[in-house]
DNA sequence: GATGAATGAGCATTCATTCAT
DNA sequence: GATGAATGAATGCTCATTCAT
């Protein structure tokens, strides 16, 4: 899953300090992902600590040592993925792209994360809208960031001026109930097939049909 | 709320039997009106039946007698505000109007019921997400229900069989979101100022911006 | 079932107040058949005062005319059955009648009674254990007085005298015991055959074996 | 209580987890004799877990970590004073014994825990029959142990095979009444006395008169 | 550090009983 | 007298969190 944050595998206290740190970390890594689990398959309101530490094989007293509380076990593990996510979707795009097929790229790569790993997904989608107000923030801070995100789109495409004020959030918001009932149903798509269903909604409005036709070729192509 | 039958006052042994009956179906009208502000004021998860049963002045006992269990009542206080809003949106529009008139006005009827009770918004759009299985269900089941009355525009404005097919719900889920926010934050506006950051994401796609500015004029001079 | 004790029709307070006073008779003895039913059913901790006014059919408030609480109702059916069990008992001897015969008929009789309603004899064999303690000092008393009944026979025949002090009540006991293990069994088997399986343990010891012998003759040629 | 399996106490770290295993016995064990209590003067039905727990001097949460409900406890208790008895009846006979020595054995030493115990006897002998299904089947299943134990004297005294075939049940059932009857009664006979009132129901039928004499001279001398 | 036994506040729910209509 | 809505005390049970070992 998540690889580890590199800095601490530079602190230099000790041989055996630092495998415990490494150690500590891997643990915890372990039980954000049992958690991860738990929460996608139980809910969050549902799951107890009991589920969790049961999952992650730990003891609940360990459990308290990693998190505050269960509150706090799912922002990390919220954010884990998050933090995750953005890594990769660094690597989905270089500078010398242009911002549609940036955009197209990003969009691509989000799905292929999570078509990847949808219990993932669904904490993130699904399960941080009733974890309490402070994972519904994160999330709102989510949606905001990428739809600001989106609305860099309309300094290149001036013709997206025409769009309502409120389209990206709808846009973006639309998008995630989208996946989010997907998430519901077992019949899985593939990520270029959510990429057809999606881009048209989300892209296509700023970038044009136009544009939109030779992204799509482009892919197809390359 | 449903009137009562007109042949039942003609009972002759019935007037005690209505009167009670009445008075039990407004007791449980109370019920929900006051569950409804402590489910939108505390969120579902929070909200314990003695919360409730304060709010209403009733006893435990009583609210057990009108609801199987917390749940139920959130349910029922989903229904009858679905119901409510329902028949109030029958009113905005009559059969004789055309298609982008009458959506035009169902999305203005829509708001204003929206403003009006911000509770009750809250309970359906916000709560209904957290209140369990039934209630996800029933909080999709409108987005879809809603979703393909829009999806009616694609007859009448041919030119919308240009957008995706995910556009109607994406454009419910996301006007959804939208809305959701605005619950949020305690600046309150018009629903005619919302109508006018609602109507071009969720109907300008479909009519197209010219039938737009005319319904917009349509408004403003009528 | 239990029919009403005659001495209420010759009260002479005029046609309408007895006619009510039989009605308010009959309601109270369909109420204590239903109760017996359901107490025997779902045993007399699971029943609730609901359970009981729905199978007879009434309010609650009119349960609560006829009845203290569900202690009270529970006694007042164990005592009916009591009684109707005493009137039928009395018709099966006449004084004429010698010791040893008066006793085998009685206890043909009473298993007579037994196989005939197994709900009531649920109700005094069992469930009365469970009731509360008056029902268990009803029970006791039951069980006393049959064992004193019993005990006469000592005078009769002699060679009884041998007999243990507590033989009575554990005869009787025991044979209450195996009745109540016939009440679990769906296999149910007549008044004759029980006869045979719980004379011997309970009379045979008193009157001999050669009396017994005699007696069991005497039913199958009469 | 089972002592610990040797084996354990050499595991090296294993003197904590042992002495903690060690101590979560005795704390079961504890909360069990105080139960039996409990169950024993308030009867099952109005036992609730406060007052287990009051009595144990446990938290109510500690209370559902040893036993999964009221039932289950009441299971325990009962299944603990049976496994005792049973260990402590092994102890009162010997292989070389005659049936009808170590039958009388047994009953003597059976009473004489009774007498010790009075509590532990009321919660086997009486509150069983009240304490749900479980326990009553529980119940009926000792009796007909006793009855099936009783029965092997058949074999050895011919002469008992004139006893009807429900006899042995009736006897078993008959005692344990009278034995509950002792129990409700403040005036404690001791355990000689009540063999003296058993002996003669239970086992004279069987053995007969001769050899019984001759045990109970047996007991005298001895 | 690790463990998991112990804690107890908190909650949903039931049900006998009352009493206004 | 009859009705059944209303009452609220009582109870079983869960679960996040602490802390002695």
């Amino acid at each position: 899953m998540r690889s580890l944050p590199q800095h601490l595998s530079k602190v230099p206290v000790g041989r055996e300090k630092v495998s415990r740190e490494v150690l500590v970390s891997f643990q915890r890594e372990r039980v954000l992902v049992a958690a991860t689990g738990v929460f996608a398959k139980r809910g969050y309101q549902k799951t107890t600590v009991g589920h969790i530490v049961a999952a992650a094989r730990i003891s609940v007293g360990n459990f308290y040592q990693h998190f505050d509380n269960k509150e706090d076990c799912f922002l990390a593990a919220f954010d884990g993925i998050v933090e995750g996510g953005r890594e990769r979707l660094a690597e989905s795009s270089t500078a010398d792209m242009s911002w549609s097929a940036r955009a197209y790229g990003a969009l691509a790569k989000l799905l292929e994360i999570y078509v990847e790993d949808p219990l993932a997904a669904r904490v993130v989608l699904v399960e941080a809208q009733t974890a309490g107000e402070a994972a519904t923030a994160r999330y709102n801070l989510l949606v905001d960031a990428a739809a600001s995100w989106l609305r860099q789109g309309r300094r290149e495409y001036p013709h997206a001026g025409r769009l309502p004020e409120t389209f990206e959030q709808a846009a973006v918001a639309g998008t995630a109930y989208f996946l989010h009932q997907r998430l519901l149903k077992p019949a899985k798509r593939s990520a270029s097939q959510l990429l057809g269903e999606t881009a048209p909604v989300i892209l296509e409005p700023i970038i044009g049909a136009a544009e939109m036709r030779k992204l799509e070729a482009l892919v197809i192509s390359g």
